[in-house]
DNA sequence: CGGCATCCAGGTAGATACTG
DNA sequence: CAGTATCTACCTGGATGCCG
């Protein structure tokens, strides 16, 4: 492994020799959402340098986090089910993080994988759970995300397909999440963008996502 | 903040902007047990260079995550409420970390507010309540640690005291925590040294702070 | 084209020395 | 004791090239 090590016998310290170095839990993150091929994973994050990218996937592979798997003529990468247990982690710092996102700035992106974890992260079981089944479809740059609302649990997956409710998401909409800005004013602002659908459900959305600072 | 940015929207690549730099989050595992001065951080993280400790805390400063607080002539750096709302994502990197924790090797240290950590990351309260209070001393270095069990609460702190029993604490506890080295083997082979009291009550510590592989 | 390897520039970490 | 200054080595980032 190329991390240099901490010197110290310590669970926090041997965790970030395996995933502290730049970039490589973004990539833990991004895999959380499902398995990804070389370019997919470069794709969501943008500003990686291919080589950096390789060379994390070679040190991930080696701490058994991740494993590259052949599916037909492709390879993709796919986190191993010790590489799965940092979901705890990146739900935790993601949640911390959150919190300290300031005004979306222009050169920002957001990525399909990033979005998902963060409505994994801010979803409300015990306030989904009173509220009825509910599709939503969100469009983030070309991808589009299929958010499934039944009871308290929560599916999120890649693809367009039927909804109640289809917009937009931009950086605008972690300010719906956080409370900052009211679903409403989202909409009428034009940080979001109704599509199709009853506009009325992004109120319901914004209730079953949130995390207030 | 010196950290350049990832790019994107997302609370997880702000964590990392604010904390994910080298040994920034392990300041921030120290100063989880308490304000620390200086020195005192120094310490605790041996390999650290002093150029980097210093800028460390400027930057963590800055975020917002701890401040320099002055204590009668001197200054301590403490956690700032945001800061120590970090404490889920140290406890479960240290969980994530601890189970890839290799056979402990010369080089490598345990030092006191990494064993609070893990000791804080390892306990189970619903084992604890269970077994009558209890109090420990551990010798680690040249540092005592107070831990007292209580029912399912757990109060770990620096000095030496009346316990029911007192041994010396080496990396090698933490084969005993990851159920890898039964508490008598610890004893007898020597990775755990009964310093006074009560040797039985080793079994006990080690129902108490438990994660397993 | 997807999946990297190579090359180079700049910045950050590490070791050490030094100062208020 | 609590840092600051300096120097070097390595790592990261960005561009580009290779190869099945």
């Amino acid at each position: 492994m190329a991390a240099r090590d901490y010197g110290q016998h310590c669970g926090v310290t041997r965790a970030l020799e395996l995933v502290g170095e730049r970039w490589a839990l973004l990539i833990v993150r991004d895999l959380l959402v499902g398995p990804r091929r070389y370019g997919e994973l470069a794709a969501g994050l943008p500003r990686i340098p291919s080589n950096v990218l390789a060379t994390r996937l070679k040190e991930l592979q080696e701490a058994g986090i991740l494993r590259r798997a052949p599916r037909s003529r492709v390879i993709v990468y796919e986190l191993t089910p010790y590489g799965r247990e940092l979901e705890p982690v990146v739900l935790a710092m993601g949640a911390w993080g959150f919190r300290a996102l300031g005004e979306p700035r222009d050169e920002q992106v957001l990525t399909p994988d990033a979005l998902t974890m963060t409505l994994r992260t801010t979803f409300r079981p015990e306030v989904a759970a009173a509220l009825p089944a509910t599709a939503y479809a969100a469009r983030v740059g070309h991808a589009g995300l299929l958010i499934h609302v039944h009871g308290p649990s929560l599916a999120v997956t890649r693809g367009d397909g039927d909804a109640d409710l289809a917009f937009t998401a931009g950086p605008g909409i972690h300010r719906v999440i956080a409370g900052e800005l009211a679903p409403d004013d989202a909409i009428t602002s034009g940080a979001v963008e109704v599509l199709h659908g009853r506009a009325d459900l992004f109120g319901r959305f914004a209730a079953t996502f949130h995390l207030a600072a």
